[in-house]
RNA sequence: GGAGAGAUGGCUGAGUGGUCGAAGGCGCUCGACUGGAAAUCGAGUAGACGGGUAAAAACCUGUCUCGAGGGUUCAAAUCCCUCUCUCUCCGCCA
């Protein structure tokens, strides 16, 4: 959520910046609502104030063996007025309120003007992809093959968009949500949680998913409970109406969880193999931190997840995502892009993005900066660390053989129970 | 699912219709004491939204907030209704 004086302080910068992201805007009507807004609230601020004077004027002369009765109606009618005041006042915010929450983030100024993804920045790369001496399969290849993919029981099951895991596959999966979430927690400092898979719609609307995005997610029938689309959801809204300590910031928190999706935009693209899911397993990194720190720990972030691929050996590339490519929330992104070999591309694995102060007015997450100061909103980030499902297709193409077998990566062979290699 | 109890500031905990944004305690800040510290003593210490007001800060001032929403009343933390959550007991269950 943007702040309201912001926008009332500098209007054309703020629609400057949303149009950069892409967005109409609404501030005219935001505005115009504003104004009428602080009359309302003027005036029946008024007759409160004569009704509260009156009221304990009115208990001194009980006191006093009096019956006043002619303040009392006067009282009364006044409090008439101020309900239809009051209904107005709270009909119009409830408006404003809608409004604010579909806007979106505006982005950083070191973030790069574009429209779309064409427009985003390459910020470094890392490893070679392999030269191959036979045409690589595609995963979903590769894992029927080996018989650790089940593309046709999991339609069975549960239709388009789910995969069944098998044997060294199921392994391998949790092999690697263990390896990160190792990593993270023995060497990033980050703390593990393991938080619920469903959750309530403040915390859809915390960070950032209700209410615009209500078609991308999977909601219980007759509940206000949705299937979390990432950890980011109950990692962010563990701190939701709280205020911390600057001292405990930043948090560092980590989670797996299994995110669920269901997309409804994304039919066409990536239906085969295990790139695009409506449930999938991520390990997620979640930091809160104070406004001051916050795009130090974006940097550091990134080389976090970076690290799980480097350890992984598998190749990748950072991008830098332009304006109009950002998300809802997010004031700077970078993708990490892990090398597929059968689609001879980079297909992001990871997200790592500053939200800045934007989830957390949405989520009233504060924190003291110091004793006597006021407080002040946090900032928040969140990055995949990183997508499981997806590394499990990374690994499948890129450590392939001639044969149709598959290495294993050598961080990975303790968690795999000593296998090096999956063969048919 | 059934029965009962509860939800108050950063934390704890009093408050059953009026001068209560809220006693006391803890914590924290400042001051005194001290060579310094502890202990002790004194003072201070909620948030949001407006107005004065202008870029901000400081200051003054108003309104709202005692789980959420509604109601009664001149006046509600306090009385009534609905909901949410927590705890205890019973049932069921991995």
């Amino acid at each position: 959520m943007l702040d309201p004086k912001q926008i009332r302080a500098n209007p054309e910068m703020i629609a400057q910046k949303l149009a950069l992201k892409g967005t109409g805007t609404g501030l005219e009507e935001f505005l115009n609502m504003d104004e009428v807004r602080r009359r309302l609230l003027v005036a029946v601020e008024e007759k409160k104030n004569f009704r509260n004077r009156a009221s304990q004027e009115i208990g001194r002369l009980k006191k006093a063996g009096e019956e006043p009765e002619g303040l009392m109606a006067q009282v009364k009618a006044v409090g008439q007025e101020i309900k239809e005041l009051d209904d107005q006042l709270r009909a119009l915010e409830d408006r404003m309120k809608e409004l604010l929450l579909t806007l979106p983030n505006l982005p950083h100024d070191s973030v790069p003007i574009g429209a779309g993804d064409e427009d985003n920045v390459e910020v470094r790369r890392w490893g070679e992809p392999r030269e191959f001496d036979f045409s690589p399969l595609p995963h979903w290849e590769l894992g029927t093959r080996l018989d650790i993919l089940d593309f046709e029981r999991a339609a069975k099951l549960s239709g388009a968009r789910f995969t069944v895991y098998k044997g060294a596959g199921a392994r391998l999966e949790r092999a690697l949500v263990n390896f990160m979430l190792d990593l993270h927690v023995e060497k990033h400092g980050y703390r593990e949680i393991f938080p619920p898979f469903m959750v309530n719609a403040d915390c859809m609307q915390g960070t950032g998913q209700l209410p615009k995005f209500a078609d991308d997610m999977f909601k219980l029938e007759g509940r206000d409970m949705y299937l979390v689309p990432t950890a980011e959801v109950p990692l962010t809204n563990l701190y939701r109406d709280e205020i911390l300590n600057a001292a405990d910031l930043p948090l560092y928190l980590t989670a797996y969880t299994a995110c669920f999706r269901a997309e409804a935009g994304s039919h066409g693209r990536d239906t085969r193999g295990i790139i695009r899911q409506h449930q999938f397993n991520k390990v997620e990194l979640v930091k809160i931190t104070t406004r001051e720190q916050s795009y130090e720990e974006l940097e550091k972030m990134t080389a976090d997840a970076e690290e799980v691929l480097k350890l992984l050996g598998l190749p990748y590339r950072v991008v830098a995502l332009c304006t109009g490519d950002l998300g809802f929330s997010a004031a700077k992104t970078y993708d990490i892009e892990v090398w597929m070999p059968y689609y001879s591309e980079y297909r992001e694995i990871s997200s790592c993005s500053n939200c800045e102060d934007f989830q957390a007015r949405r989520a009233n997450i504060r924190y003291r900066p110091g004793n006597k100061e006021k407080v002040q909103y946090c900032h928040t980030l969140n990055g995949s660390g990183v997508a499981v499902g997806r590394t499990v297709a990374a690994i499948l193409e890129n450590y392939q053989q001639a044969d149709g077998s598959v290495v294993i990566p050598k961080v990975l062979v303790p968690y795999m129970g000593g296998l090096e290699v999956i063969t048919m």
